[in-house]
DNA sequence: GCGACAG
DNA sequence: ATCTTGTCGC
């Protein structure tokens, strides 16, 4: 993808561009018929970064293919800017796919971000695509814990915003922070994580893609 | 100034 | 994210 902008090489080139991208977040129903989802997830060897996605058949879940990228990394990890350190490598991985996915779930926050731009968000806009926050744990927001049944959920509320919900894709397992990244509304979010999520924590895109980006990470020529 | 803080 | 083995529990 190329990209309509010059890559911000700190924080101050990153601030403004994060503001003009967060205006151009949609919450609004799905533009159409989900038939491919994808998932994403990166790990590090080194200065490098090795972002892994993976295609699946939306209805069946069936596991259609996956593909990866290696990019080296340019930005340091500031809390509420992860976007500029792994987007570029999540851009080029998914890049590598077949077809263009109907929906992307990604292991971050979508709207659950300070400004509303969690990288969720940031690759839905870049993409012009559907896609959903599915973070591990809490960027911003105020919740009470959901209930110990899967299915269960709280809204992740911050500053007096609904940006997202807690919840609980296994029973008795620590719940996932769901939050809509762009063109999709939080309940079709929801229901998207739980039709993904049969046996494990992870909806299945995203799980895939973190095995995979993991098994890479070992099988990497060891940088030096 | 202090504490919080996706990956 | 990453450093790191075994171990408790279903």
């Amino acid at each position: 993808m190329n990209l309509p902008f010059a890559w911000p090489r700190n924080l101050a080139e990153a601030k403004p561009l994060q503001e003009q991208l967060a205006r151009q977040v949609r919450q609004s129903p799905l533009p159409g018929a989900i038939r491919t989802v994808a998932g994403i997830d990166a790990a590090f060897v080194g200065d490098r970064i090795v972002a892994a996605a993976t295609l699946f058949d939306y209805q069946t879940l069936e596991f259609l293919c996956s593909a990866h990228a290696v990019r080296e990394v340019t930005f340091p990890y500031i809390p509420g800017y992860l976007s500029f350190r792994e987007a570029p490598a999540f851009l080029a991985a998914l890049e590598q796919l077949p077809s263009p996915p109907d929906l992307v779930i990604v292991d971050g926050q979508g709207i659950a971000h300070p400004r509303r731009l969690g990288i969720a968000s940031f690759l839905g806009v870049l993409l012009g695509r559907p896609t959903i926050g599915s973070a591990k744990s809490r960027l911003v927001g105020e919740y009470v814990e959901p209930a110990m049944e899967r299915g269960a959920w709280t809204p992740l509320v911050d500053r007096g915003e609904e940006v997202g919900a807690v919840l609980r894709t296994r029973s008795g397992i620590r719940p996932l922070f769901v939050s809509p990244g762009h063109l999709i509304t939080l309940s079709e979010a929801l229901a998207a994580v739980l039709h993904c999520t049969v046996r494990y924590r992870l909806p299945e895109p995203q799980r895939v893609a973190d095995r995979l980006a993991a098994q890479l990470k070992r099988e990497l020529p060891a940088s030096c």
